[in-house]
RNA sequence: GUGGGUGUAGCUCAGCUGGUUAGAGCGCCUGACUGUGGAUCAGGAGGUUCGGGGGUUCAAAUCCCCUCACCCACCCCA
């Protein structure tokens, strides 16, 4: 009787042909965060309940992985909050502004759909900013997740800008109390998924007056080149402070963006994104890959100066982003750009018979000692069956070490993908194989 | 949490108007090829018998009920 060997639905096993891709990726993803002089950190799963909860909102609260094995203790469930405690536990260890990555897992209690690249446990990898409110520091985080994510493959992906002060002027302005803008949000934030008339009618449903919802739409349907948008808007509730101050902002930070060497069709602003999560206070920003509508966004962020304050209790702003390299993986995968390898081995040193093993052996080390990345089949199988083995791993060349070669002082070493094979000398190899 | 779908060999699936020993392709193993893979050809293994439980029937993978798992959509997001 065995038992039957599962996964909790939502986990993951990384077999090598996902962890080689996956591997790769996050050494190119920390060089770059390190090219740009940001700062690992990393901090435990375990959290207290009460670190977590009342900082992303009701929904997100639920979504908590709560510890039943003792009470008071939860699985974080993102990265910037576990920040924000760090911050305000050691205000003397850090310099201002502070820029930290952090590359950890996170868990999520919601119903996983894999094809969508949404799972209950993932990777996520965070870069803030703390410690400055300059609109160079949100630049410099889209900036940097914009170019990031074309070097990941997604040079095209569009990152659509809001801002939360803007979003409550035009709420302000549409005549809905502050304690019922989030809900709209969330409403008006499905709108290119659901259409205008889908959350119209959802707003109307909801109990707003249709004067309110009208007023609401006027505003967030609007839509064009940035700068149009913006001025447009600006012109027409130039006496609504928030609106104003949150347009300025904005402007500044898509020129510094810019300025960055970003180019501006890779920003939209979007009047109708509001993320989901409380904690936001400024810009705001996701992005898509828009041919591939199905995976939902690749990263998102924004800034949040009062965050930090309700750990520290002095306020203090920050900004940052959220990239999603499990998702990045999966859409990747769903798209077929995913090079799919099992190995990393660049030669396979076959095995002739049990007495020329140490000849076998001192190949192989002789060619990892020159960084060529190789094995030494492990039994003296027939030929055969090694060769089928490189051949199943997509190993690129398999070295021959028989009497023959042996007397020669050679190495016979076939190329597996033209098939040819000739007799050189361990020199020549490692030339060939680099 | 709500709605829909699927569940048969390692994988993808066919079989489903109920009827003898449950099939195909791919993969796997062996040999032709006794020092060499990927192609071809010839064999072969593999299903506690069709997710699990119950029911109808002389008879069920096939019909009915329950259950579980997975997938898709919604919700939400990375």
């Amino acid at each position: 009787m065995s038992i039957e060997p599962k996964l909790y639905r939502g986990m993951r096993d990384y077999l090598p042909q996902d962890m080689l891709s996956r591997e790769k990726m996050l050494e190119k993803v920390r060089e770059t965060f390190r090219r740009w002089g940001y700062a690992p950190l990393a901090t435990p799963a375990i959290e207290f309940k009460e670190i977590l909860t009342g900082k992303y909102g009701d929904m997100a609260d639920r979504l908590i992985y709560d510890l039943k094995h003792k009470s008071g203790l939860a699985l974080r469930y993102d990265l910037t909050v576990p920040l924000a405690r760090v911050v305000a536990m050691y205000p003397n260890d850090f310099p201002t502004p502070f820029k930290r990555y952090q590359i950890q897992e996170v868990w999520r209690a919601e119903r996983a759909q894999p094809r969508q690249g949404r799972f209950r446990e993932f990777l996520q990898c965070d870069v803030d900013i703390v410690g400055s409110d300059s609109p160079v520091a949100d630049a410099e985080i889209i900036a940097l997740s914009v170019q990031l994510l074309a070097e990941l493959g997604f040079p095209n992906a569009v990152t659509r800008v809001n801002h939360r002060s803007l979003l409550r002027g035009l709420m302000e302005i549409s005549k809905i109390p502050p304690e019922r803008e989030i809900e709209v949000c969330r409403i008006i934030d499905k709108l290119d998924k659901v259409g205008k008339t889908g959350i119209y009618e959802e707003l109307l449903t909801g109990g707003y007056p249709q004067k309110c919802v009208d007023t609401l739409f006027d505003i967030i349907l609007c839509s064009g080149e940035n700068r149009e948008l913006l001025d447009f808007v600006e012109d027409r509730y130039s006496d609504n402070e928030r609106i104003i101050g949150g347009i300025k902002n904005l402007r500044e930070v898509l020129k510094l963006v810019s300025d960055f060497g970003i180019p501006s069709d890779l920003l939209k602003v979007d009047l109708s994104l509001s993320r989901g999560l409380d904690y936001y206070t400024g810009t705001i920003f996701e992005s898509a890959n828009a041919e591939q509508p199905h995976i939902g966004s690749l990263t998102g962020g924004g800034r949040y100066d009062d965050l930090i304050g309700i750990f520290s209790g002095k306020q203090i702003p920050a900004v940052g982003i959220t990239i999603g390299l499990d998702r990045i993986l999966a859409a990747l995968k769903d798209a077929g750009k995913l090079e799919e390898r099992t190995t990393s081995t660049r030669v396979l040193v076959t095995v002739f018979d049990e007495k020329l093993f140490p000849d076998s052996i001192g190949l192989a080390t002789e060619l990892r000692k020159a960084g060529i990345p190789s094995e030494v089949y492990l039994e003296t199988r027939k030929l055969k069956q090694q060769f089928s083995y490189a051949d199943k791993l997509g190993i690129p060349f398999v070295a021959v070490i028989g009497e023959d070669e042996k007397k020669k002082g050679v190495i016979a070493l076939k190329d597996m993908k033209t098939g040819e094979q000739e007799n050189l000398t361990a020199r020549e190899i490692i030339e060939l194989a680099k």
